[in-house]
DNA sequence: AAAACCATCAGT
DNA sequence: CTGATGGTTTTC
């Protein structure tokens, strides 16, 4: 297909008259240069034809944001639009443009009549498509959200935009049917009526205001149903949503939902493991306004629904939310912000309740959605078997055995009703190695790095240093036995098979992950994150190795802890019990009994707020070679109250699971990854970004080299 | 990555 | 003073 755009237009006037009153400029290098390139084209081409197409006449300027990896070119450049593409280059189209000497692509943010610019504006080269894939309010969120990060809106538009897809765009996309189903019809409308705040958040937002809510599920809540009914009542008003869950799984369950909901045709599910095709023609079907509700992963937080209404995040605590490319959003804070632009309702939902959420209900910006305390108490019941560290002073081996007594008999006991969840921690910790004895993680007698196996013939060894310890023996207890504390799901799996056969055991975990199980006796072995949903719900729920996930050493451990436990009892059916095996004393475990998710956020926020830690604080970290992070640290200009801690050596900063890995050969000390930490009152939070994006575009505009810099860090 | 810019300096 | 040169800055 020839490219009509690309043809220079007809002769015109063969220097362009400068606009009155536009500064003329003298620009002589310009003028060698076209004069060489005048005399190297072929003798006796008219000099008209070399002259530029004539620009369009309406808006002949386009404002255009240029893909270059560069901080400090992360704005708009002008360009001349010709007329041959004055129709076609719309705001939010792709283009492609020379910038630098070199072809690149970016998008039409706007049309103008005049640019600022001084110099003479180069032609754009090519319009890929007419297409307006970038929405006005999403250039907008990028370029908020890149600010908050101290990244570039082109880094965050990768995130955003699909790759195109020709082939999906040359398809109209289906329209959604005339009506959805009544939004009071849905099947989880009624279920917000057992929340104190619910059926008040629903009217709401069949009312098409804007209400913005931090919800505590309670447990075994079929919450996609609710949402699905959140999200129908705000279309009943003509808004659109947007939906987020941490992964696919949660996805297919949500999309699920609102189909049951909304009826099919009005709402789209954003996958990213879909495919190009797929994913670009269920990104135009929103973008073009066919479908007005999309349930997604993080990627769904900047899908352009027309007349977004409702932004919904569930399970804010699971990291799958935290973007981990540059500039590393939040799928949260993306749509806070993204909430915050265009006026939108909000829900924070979750079985559990992070502290960023209820920092939000501390500012009073949101309210709290729960449900009342003997709701909760119909739900289910939950208990703890296992010593409390005081026990465990009179006898250190009270907690040696994995699945007590009462833990065999709350297996026992629902598998005459139906499947028994056994959550058991992830095996991805069973690398790090612990006592035999008092459990207490074993370190590294020179660098304090966690011990693992790297062989069955070897000395356990450093994960940091790489030091070998053949003679390791116990710093608390004295004991000379290692263990490695996870017993896989597998090998649990094994052991409960046995004991209850000949009822089935399923397993669930690493890269065989069920997504759901029937309503038969079966036990049912998963990794947090891994738990099928059952039909009809878990009779029973057992939460094995309490301590284990409570033994690392993370600003977040309890929080997380906390999650995952309330994930898995959030599949238990209703009157179904539950079990911890873990130390009852302890506040997160009472927590959990309670069901008081949001006690237990308000007690840490309190906590961390004295600490100065996040959320009343904000972090941000710049990690790189230690001359890089060096320089940064001289060039930033902190905002007040800001402190800087560090720079320290990445290796004993974090609790970073196996960085460098053993057999890394050894770096010299000015090569070594070194992180700043960077702490300021919440209030400066948007100046230190500020600050920090600053250096960014200082530092690569010299040319310095990158260092990775992460605001608001998921830990650290 | 290429072009434009700018300071410097040898050769008039 | 002019044009060549080489390093630095800009990129529409």
């Amino acid at each position: 297909m020839t490219d009509p755009v690309q043809r220079p237009g007809p002769a015109r006037a063969p220097a362009p008259e400068p606009e009155p009153g536009e500064q003329q400029l003298p620009l002589p290098g310009l003028v060698r240069a076209r004069a060489r390139a005048g005399r190297a084209a072929a003798a006796g081409r008219s000099r008209a034809r070399a002259v530029e197409a004539q620009p369009a006449e309406v808006d002949p300027v386009a404002r255009v944001l240029v893909d270059v990896p560069l901080a400090h070119l992360d704005r708009p450049f002008d360009y001349a639009v010709p007329a041959a593409m004055a129709d076609a280059a719309v705001p939010g189209a792709r283009v492609k443009v020379r910038f630098a000497g070199q072809e690149v692509a970016g998008y039409v943010l706007e049309r103008a009549a005049a640019s600022q610019h001084a110099g003479r504006l180069a032609p754009l080269r090519r319009v890929v498509s007419p297409e307006p894939v970038l929405a006005p309010e999403v250039a907008e969120l990028t370029a908020t959200v890149a600010r908050r990060c101290a990244g570039t809106r082109a880094d965050v538009l990768r995130l955003a935009v699909p790759p195109r897809h020709a082939t999906a765009e040359r398809e109209p996309s289906t329209a959604a049917p005339a009506a959805p189903r009544p939004a009071g019809d849905a099947p989880g409308a009624a279920g917000w009526a057992a929340y104190a705040q619910g059926a008040g958040l629903l009217t709401a937002l069949a009312a098409g205001a804007s209400p913005r809510a931090v919800w505590t599920a309670a447990p075994g809540e079929d919450w996609p149903a609710l949402l699905a009914a959140a999200a129908a009542a705000a279309l009943s008003a003509g808004r659109g949503s947007v939906l987020c869950v941490p992964d696919g799984k949660d996805v297919d369950r949500l999309d699920a939902a609102l189909g049951a909901a909304l009826g099919e045709g009005h709402h789209v599910a954003l996958r990213a493991d879909a495919g190009p095709a797929r994913r670009y023609r269920d990104y135009l079907a929103v973008r073009r306004g066919a479908r007005r509700v999309v349930v997604g992963t993080r990627a769904a937080a900047f899908a352009p629904v027309h007349d977004l209404g409702l932004v919904v995040v569930w399970d804010d605590g699971d990291d799958l939310h935290a973007e981990p490319r540059a500039p590393y959003p939040h799928t949260r804070e993306t749509l806070l912000l993204r909430a915050a632009q265009q006026g939108t309702a909000v829900v924070v939902g979750g079985f559990a309740r992070t502290v960023e959420a209820q920092y939000l209900l501390r500012t009073g910006w949101a309210r709290e959605v729960t449900a009342p305390r003997e709701e909760v108490r119909r739900r289910v019941t939950v208990t703890v078997a296992g010593a409390s560290e005081h026990d465990l002073v009179r006898d250190p081996f009270a907690r040696t055995a994995r699945v007590p007594r009462q833990a065999h008999d709350l297996v026992r006991r629902g598998l005459a009703h139906g499947p028994v969840l056994v959550q058991t921690p992830r095996a991805g910790y069973a690398g790090s190695l612990a006592c035999e004895r008092c459990r207490t993680p074993a370190r590294c007698e020179a660098c304090t790095g966690p011990l693992r196996l790297t062989g069955s013939t070897r000395p356990p060894a450093c994960r940091w240093c790489g030091r070998a310890h053949p003679a390791w023996r116990c710093g608390t207890c004295g004991h000379r036995g290692l263990r490695a504390p996870v017993v896989g799901e597998a090998r649990t799996a094994e052991e409960l098979g046995r004991t209850f056969a000949p009822v089935p055991v399923r397993s669930s975990g690493g890269d065989h992950v069920l997504a759901r199980v029937p309503e038969t006796p079966a036990v049912v072995v998963a990794t947090p994150g891994a738990e099928p949903v059952a039909d009809g719900g878990y009779a029973a729920v057992l939460l094995l190795d309490g301590w284990l996930a409570l033994a690392r050493p993370d600003l977040r451990t309890a929080e997380e802890a906390l999650r995952r436990w309330t994930a898995a009892v959030g599949l238990v059916r209703p009157g179904g019990e539950a079990l911890l095996v873990a130390d009852p004393a302890l506040p997160v475990v009472q927590a959990l009994v309670r069901w008081d998710a949001g006690g237990f956020a308000e007690r840490e926020t309190a906590e961390r707020r004295e600490a100065h830690l996040p959320p009343a604080s904000r972090i941000a970290t710049v990690t790189g070679r230690a001359a890089a992070v060096e320089e940064v640290a001289a060039l930033l200009r902190l905002p007040a109250g800001a402190e800087a801690l560090g720079p320290v050596p990445v290796d004993l900063a974090g609790p970073g699971p196996g960085t460098p890995p053993a057999g890394t050969p050894a770096v010299s000390v000015g090569d070594r990854e070194v992180r700043l930490v960077l702490r300021v009152p919440r209030a400066q939070g948007a100046a230190l970004s500020d600050a920090l994006g600053e250096v960014q575009r200082l530092r690569s505009a010299r040319k310095l080299e990158a260092v990775r810099v992460q605001v608001d860090p998921p830990s650290l």
